[in-house]
DNA sequence: AAAAAAG
């Protein structure tokens, strides 16, 4: 590895002095707007900085991903990953933590509590970028299981000032899972230091202990991670102080900042912020960016550098995908139950995505009528089932979670290696179209941090299947078939392919 | 024609 590669700015190529506004906008355009029809070289193409007379150097960076096999940006050994930056400011690659500047009781949080080793190669680029002055914003794309959450919790507990007891860093996910799940991981990077955190998510409303936040004191905690509608009215009542808010994050960023997402909770909270603090630095990280969001967030997010990863590493890849034609509805139970599950026990656990709620119970009562043992999460259940059946899974007692899209995004448990599709994600708008985003960021829920796994897509019906063929045209990939849905070993066969048995 | 957050 050559280590401390040095990350090219705008130092690779002088920008002529024909380079235009409308050239800019062109590239801009091109890197950020095209989208489903050439996904492999999205992965591929790069940063354009806003900045007109920085454009060039990236004008050239651009053309090399639109043309084919492309020379690598920066790393001969290492081409997968590619950054770009706005502005003079020269980053170096961090090889290791200690490249950072962090402080001791960090390091010792990465080292011992955390059992890291050296950044992954997202954290070595995106760390420096993000601690770096001027604090430049940053979009980062970033495949999933990469680690992209110790990417932007590490950036927030370094850029806090542990001497100040005021909140500093706000982080906004799109569930109340995600949120916790974040906050823990916080917790344990910063267990060696005297940074402060909390989560700003909804509080068990029958719990005796719960506070309303207009009775609660005003927030000190220096880190908080939490949902848009909390967040918000914890602003609103004038609890959460902005004025010392030095770094926003936004997990998930792309649902964030969609239109039917969270985008207007987002751009309320960014405005709040804006108004109150000087110089909040704005971190987006997604697995995702469809060219919609994409073109959204340049547009709103001023001076940004920028990161993405080739689709070669994409969870799409490291994971199996396999669809299972199933005559009817009730197959697709019997899928589940006589050979998903029976061999799902030994590779794993399970996760069961569903398109509604009403699938959920439906599906769970079913399974539960068999026999098995399953649990359900969904949004329309309590904090407390939530956050019980959660723990449960996490903690390694339940073996098959059924669930919404609630946990299609960022769930982190590395012992699911099976993704059972019994819906394929649709758009809201349409049950003719797939949503694409959605697919990947489920796929990406098995195969954790490179581990290997498996998901079956359950298609019943021409539609199913034609849903099936535009994501896979999407991706530019076949996706292999289990021959027959009755089969044990045709299932057997397939886990073995997918090095799960 | 959904889910999520939250009131």
């Amino acid at each position: 590895m050559s280590g401390s590669a040095e990350i090219p700015a705008t130092t690779a190529n002088p920008p002529p002095a024909t380079t235009t506004a409308a050239a800019a906008a062109a590239v801009v355009k091109r890197s950020w707007g095209d989208e489903a029809d050439d996904d492999a070289d999205d992965w591929n193409a790069v940063a354009v900085p806003t900045d007109d007379n920085k454009v060039t150097a990236d004008l050239n960076v651009d053309s090399l991903a639109i043309s084919e096999p492309e020379p690598p940006l920066y790393d001969p050994e290492d081409s997968s990953i590619q950054a770009v930056t706005a502005g003079d400011t020269p980053y170096t690659s961090a090889s290791k933590f200690e490249d950072l500047s962090l402080s001791d009781e960090l390091l010792k949080g990465l080292y011992v509590s955390m059992r890291f080793e050296r950044p992954s190669k997202i954290q070595a680029i995106t760390l420096p970028m993000i601690l770096t002055p001027p604090h430049k914003n940053l979009i980062a794309q970033a495949h999933n299981g990469s680690g992209k959450t110790t990417c932007f919790v590490l950036g927030m507990l370094s850029r806090v000032d542990p001497k100040l007891q005021a909140p500093q860093a706000l982080c906004i996910c799109p569930t109340r899972e995600l949120a916790l799940q974040n906050l823990e991981v916080l917790k344990k990077m910063a267990k060696y230091t005297a940074i402060t955190a909390e989560s700003a998510v909804q509080e068990s409303l029958n719990d005796p202990a719960h506070i309303p936040i207009s009775k609660r004191p005003p927030i000190t905690t220096q880190i908080v991670i939490g949902t848009p509608g909390t967040v918000k009215k914890w602003i609103s009542y004038k609890k959460l102080s902005l004025v010392y808010m030095k770094i926003l994050v936004f997990d998930e960023a792309d649902h964030m900042l969609a239109q039917d997402g969270f985008r207007d909770d987002s751009l309320r909270i960014m405005n709040e912020i804006k108004k109150n603090a000087s110089n909040c630095q704005v971190l987006l990280f997604s697995a995702t960016f469809n060219d919609t969001v994409k073109n959204f967030v340049t547009r709103t997010i001023p001076d940004y550098n920028q990161l993405f990863v080739k689709k070669e590493e994409l969870s799409l890849e490291a994971v199996k995908q396999y669809m299972v034609q199933c005559p009817d509805e009730l197959a697709k139970v019997h899928v589940i139950k006589d050979k998903i599950l029976d061999l799902g026990e030994k590779v794993g656990q399970t996760i069961i995505f569903v398109r509604t709620r009403e699938s959920a119970s439906m599906l769970h009562k079913a399974l539960m009528d068999f026999g098995f043992e399953v649990t359900t999460i969904q949004g329309a259940r309590t904090t407390e089932e939530r956050d019980k059946i959660v723990k449960e899974f996490k903690d390694g007692l339940t073996h098959v979670l059924i669930s919404t899209d609630l946990l299609a995004r960022g769930f982190d448990q590395s012992q699911v290696n099976l993704v059972v599709n019994y819906e394929l994600p649709v758009k809201h708008y349409s049950w003719n179209e797939p949503d694409c985003e959605v697919y990947l960021h489920r796929v990406g829920r098995a195969g954790r941090f490179g581990r290997r796994g498996a998901v079956f897509n359950l298609l019943c019906g021409d539609r199913e299947r034609m849903l099936m063929e535009k994501i896979e045209q999407h991706f530019g990939i076949k996706v292999d078939e289990v021959a027959s849905w009755n089969s044990d070993e045709d299932f057997e066969a397939a886990l073995k392919e997918a090095k799960l048995l």
